[in-house]
Parts: C-alpha cells; sequence; structure tokens
DNA sequence: GCGACAG
DNA sequence: ATCTTGTCGC
C-alpha cells in the first residue's frame, strides 16, 4: 500500500505504474452480493465520510452499511480523484463484515487518461473485482447509447475501447460504465442491469448515495 | 496557447 | 462534491 499523501505530479506518476497491474478477468457466475461505495464532505470540507452498502441482488436489499471517517488530505483535480476520496473508501470497506462479490464505484475505472481511475485504483489495493459506473465523462468520445434499457455503446479514448454508455432508464442520461479490476466490461455491463432498478443509478451506488450525505453531521 | 475536466 | 425552490412532466 502507498502513500496518499503526495503531489500531483507523483501521484501522476503513480497511476501511470499501477495501470500496468490492472487485470482482465471474467466474474465468476451467479453474483449475489453487490457492494455500493460513495463519499461525502463535511460543511467545512476538512474531512470526508467514506460510506459503503452491500446489497443483496437475490432478495434486493440492503443488508449492511459501513461508514468511516478521514481527513481530506487532497483537492479536487479531475484525473487525480482516488488520491482524493480512496482512503475513506477503503476505510469504509475495512469495516465490512460480509465479502462482496464486485464492488460499484461512483466514478471512472479504466475510462481514464492513464487508466487508474478511483474504481481501478480501489480495487488493485483491495485486490477485489471493481466496476466504475459514472455519471458523466471524464476522457474518450462516444455517440448516445439508442433509447432502449440495457443498450449501449463504445466509449472510445486514443483508439481504444476504455468502456460503455449505457442506457439504465428511458428518456434519461445514459451512465459511463468501465472495468476496474479484475472485471471484464463485458461482466462489468452485466452487474450494472443486473443492479438497475426503477432509477438511473444501480441500486448499490444510489443506496451508498442516500446513506453518506445522511450522516454527514455526525461525527 | 486554447479547451476539457469523474466527484 | 456542495449551496438550494420551484417547477415541468409522467
Amino acid at each position: 500500500m502507498h502513500r496518499w499523501s503526495i503531489s500531483p505530479r507523483a501521484a501522476t506518476r503513480l497511476q501511470c505504474r499501477l495501470a500496468e497491474r490492472i487485470r482482465c478477468d471474467p466474474l465468476p457466475t451467479n453474483i449475489r452480493f453487490v457492494a455500493g461505495a460513495d463519499l461525502a464532505f463535511s460543511a467545512d470540507g476538512r474531512r470526508c465520510l467514506g460510506g459503503v452498502v452491500l446489497y443483496d441482488l437475490k432478495e434486493r436489499l440492503v443488508i449492511e452499511q459501513t461508514l468511516a471517517w478521514r481527513p481530506t488530505r487532497f483537492p479536487y483535480v479531475p484525473g487525480l480523484l482516488s488520491f482524493r476520496e480512496a482512503p475513506a473508501v477503503l476505510a469504509a470497506v475495512r469495516k465490512l463484515k460480509g465479502i462482496p462479490d464486485v464492488f460499484i464505484l461512483d466514478a471512472h475505472g479504466v475510462a481514464h487518461p492513464r487508466r487508474m481511475g478511483l474504481a481501478a485504483h480501489i480495487g488493485l489495493l483491495m485486490d477485489r473485482p471493481t466496476i466504475g459506473c459514472a455519471k458523466s465523462r471524464l476522457c474518450g468520445r462516444h455517440v448516445d447509447p439508442p433509447a432502449q434499457v440495457g443498450r449501449s455503446t463504445p466509449l472510445i479514448d486514443r483508439n481504444e475501447i476504455v468502456g460503455a454508455v449505457l442506457r439504465t432508464r428511458p428518456g434519461v442520461k445514459p451512465v459511463y460504465v468501465s472495468r476496474g479490476h479484475r472485471v471484464t466490461l463485458v461482466d462489468a455491463v452485466r452487474v450494472v442491469i443486473a443492479c438497475v432498478g426503477r432509477y438511473r443509478l444501480p441500486e448499490p451506488t444510489r443506496q451508498a448515495h442516500i446513506l453518506v450525505p445522511r450522516h454527514r453531521h455526525d461525527g
């Protein structure tokens, strides 16, 4: 595990080094437990609260939730999000008793200028499968996916398919799905689709989105 | 030099 | 991310 308090320059170099270690493996069949993670900040922005929910895809229920505060040690810099958010998310993950089959992060995986978005970075450090499911684009080009739910178009960056722009709801802005660590793009899209209920974001992510801001004023 | 830019 | 009410639409 490397340290998080480094310069933006060093962070960028580290990303290039870590990116070589990202694996692309098929997920086991019959995925049942999917974790969703998110983060919120204290009013003064000096601390951040990481939160994780464990979602049972079979029962369609949240079965566990964890929270963890960490000092905010890095500014928001597009492309360096993990150095700001990963410590709090990892701290919350460590408190989890259950073992998720895969984690969905509210950010990009390899759909990143150096193929090392938050989802990829966290997956590598946990050595667990992770999926990036972001609400907007960081890099790459694409055309709009067809209107039908479940359909997608490739997200292409520097002549490489780095993700899928996926329609999760009719008539609603699509989401950006990409591989994190130890997953294939096809499996990543499959899991996200399987997790989508009646909203745009997959349920684990949405539940984490609801959980974390609710505890912003606690610790 | 000029845009683009996860959360 | 966060500050914030009403409002348009199914």
